[in-house]
DNA sequence: GTCGTCCTGCTAGTTTTGTCGCGGAGATGT
DNA sequence: ACATCTCCGCGACAAAACTAGCAGGACGAC
């Protein structure tokens, strides 16, 4: 049953991933609860054992029920997804990302981010030299 | 927002979507290249048809052959795009996300890269007070 | 004109997804 | 012990996605 191969994810699946992410951790109910619209319990539950033999995702028998979460830790899932979304929509540039987000909405950054990014990029330009 | 197709893509259209973001515009034998494994051109063609069903492509009769391009632009695209991600992998912080992108790679930044960003932190500094 | 090439659109068959009903296995309450 | 509740997995069916073969039209070469 270990068919483990980069399978790419279904619409569904990737919700369900998304749920997962977002949460960390999750029940069945608790990933039902975070996708749209309604759907049976059921319907997750084998949507979960599908992503378990995919490889995808995997439970641990937490108390008597089953929590979920990810294979493929967060921070390494969201560096590929970042890397991806960077290549299709920003042509690769790192750079281009940064100003998009800083320039956007600048109200979410509180003054010690401001701070902390303002520290990597010096170590950033004693790096570049 | 005009009519939001609220249409979830599937695994061949959104790659081919991808392509097409990367490219900008693409015939249907560019996007085949583009796409992973080998499909023929008549699988390509009928996806497209259906982006265009879905309301995610148009075509430009482009002298005797079509030319296919997204129809939302590419930086209303990104814009969603990167705010999903955002939201799933980074706690809906922008900080981190910019934090991360400066943390991991700096050798992608150039200096002008470096000053760009610097001047955003400085004018979010200001607008912050 | 006739052929060969390069496009496009339709249509139909196959495979994959998506959905849920039903039954079993504990735990809990009466 | 019995009824009940919650949670899990299996299997079967419906729906959607994928794939590609084939026909037709426009163009250029001969």
């Amino acid at each position: 049953m270990i068919t483990s191969r980069h399978t790419v994810l279904t619409k569904r699946e990737r919700q369900i991933m998304d749920v997962l992410y977002r949460l960390g951790r999750a029940t069945a109910a608790e990933i039902r609860e975070g996708l749209p619209g309604q759907t049976s319990d059921s319907t997750v539950r084998t949507q979960l054992r599908v992503l378990e033999d995919k490889g995808h995702a995997r439970h641990e028998a937490h108390g008597l029920r089953f929590v979920y979460l990810p294979t493929v830790p967060r921070h390494a899932a969201r560096k590929s997804a970042l890397t991806h979304l960077v290549d299709t929509f920003f042509d690769g540039s790192h750079a281009k990302v940064v100003t998009t987000l800083l320039g956007s909405d600048a109200a979410r950054l509180s003054d010690d981010d401001l701070d902390r990014i303002a520290e990597l990029i010096a170590s950033a330009r004693k790096a570049g030299r």
